[in-house]
DNA sequence: TAGATTGTTAATCGATTAACAATC
DNA sequence: TAGATTGTTAATCGATTAACAATC
């Protein structure tokens, strides 16, 4: 069941649950209205989008805040601890790895490893910088799940191979090139130029 | 005509742009079928996408590569310099301001704003940092077309209104939450939490 | 009961892709 | 000409949303 909720649907969950922070002072319930305006979506993609976790909503009333986010979590997988690894301690991954918003929902950023010698042995907010030649240990040893990688783009491709090989799963890419992985191995991309040149698209055509 | 290129196309036409330069140095065409590979889509949906530009492919041949890149450039509108202003000089905005791949597609960070007086004054990376108060004036002055939300969440909202008011047309937000802007103001999200929320969904579903 | 809001259906809309005529 | 590859059609697929019965 769980399997065959839409991929569209899977990425506004997130969003509902920082949403649904917004009524946790003001409210115990919200309705499907209210969670739409906030999120910015249409009201019938609030209530289909959450049907697919179960009818958790009450007729009439709504639904309960501090349930809802509950189900929300259950769904995404966000009642476990997830280790994280980042791989490049440039500008973009020493500010990864200060990033405080990852505990909150289970992420730990476990690993900070780069493969210039001259950053090796850092400390960047009390995430030593370790060697690369240390990454298929360290996923092995520490239980990575999650890799990020936040190097340049030529060295992105073989990184992710060699996560991939190492056993992670999960990949988010902040490299500006598209990573290819084996089956079974999923990857999202961040990239920042490609959000810009989507913005200037609609800037240049008005 | 340029109005009607379907967004999810849109999307696609700066990774093919990337993509593309895996090309410059071996061959200076390429095939619907050979772009795909790279870029990872399906090859009737490159030159679906590509059609929209005009017809630049050459049948029984495939595509001049350097031509195309030129293509792609003009409808996404970098022939133009666009000035961006990052709002939020902590982590993420001290990394965004001293990324260097900005530049090559005409995108140049022209401020870097923060409300703490104890960061005002500080210079990353040849920017100096600015007092948020004086956004709207350099919003105009310097002629900011994009601004960068880089903020706790709980400040981006304000910073948004302020950046809409001033005139700024694109905004993207780094921010955890969902910004609610005018009409004719568009933003794009990157929420680190999200992605990483998405990624544990499917880890968590196999 | 009357009012409100969900859960779900069915219609609509848009995006993807197989297939192939056009043509270099 | 024969082989290759585009550009485009039409079929398929999936996502969105209006509408409303169900029901609190």
């Amino acid at each position: 069941m769980k399997a065959s909720i839409p991929s569209a649907t899977i990425s506004r969950l997130p969003v509902y649950l920082r949403c649904l922070d917004e009524f946790t002072a003001t409210s115990t319930t919200c309705s499907s209205d209210q969670l739409a305006a906030i999120a910015g979506v249409n009201p019938a993609q609030v209530r289909k989008d959450l049907s697919y976790l179960g009818s958790y909503g009450v007729r009439g009333v709504g639904y309960q805040v501090e349930d809802l986010k509950a189900q929300i979590a259950r769904a995404l997988g966000l009642t476990k601890e997830y280790p994280v690894a980042i791989v490049g301690a440039g500008n973009l991954g020493s500010a990864l790895a200060k990033y405080d918003g990852f505990s909150a929902w289970g992420f730990e950023v476990v690993a900070l490893l780069d493969i210039d010698p001259e950053r090796v042995g850092l400390e960047i907010d009390d995430h030593p910088v370790e060697p690369l030649s240390a990454l298929e240990q360290i996923v092995e040893e520490r239980d990575v799940s999650i890799g990020i990688v936040a190097t340049p783009a030529p060295a992105a491709q073989e990184v992710a191979d060699r996560m991939a090989a190492a056993g992670v799963r999960s990949i988010l890419n902040f490299a500006p090139t598209v990573l290819h992985v084996p089956d079974g191995v999923q990857v999202r991309r961040v990239d920042l130029s490609t959000e810009l040149q989507i913005l200037t698209f609609h800037l240049h055509n008005v």
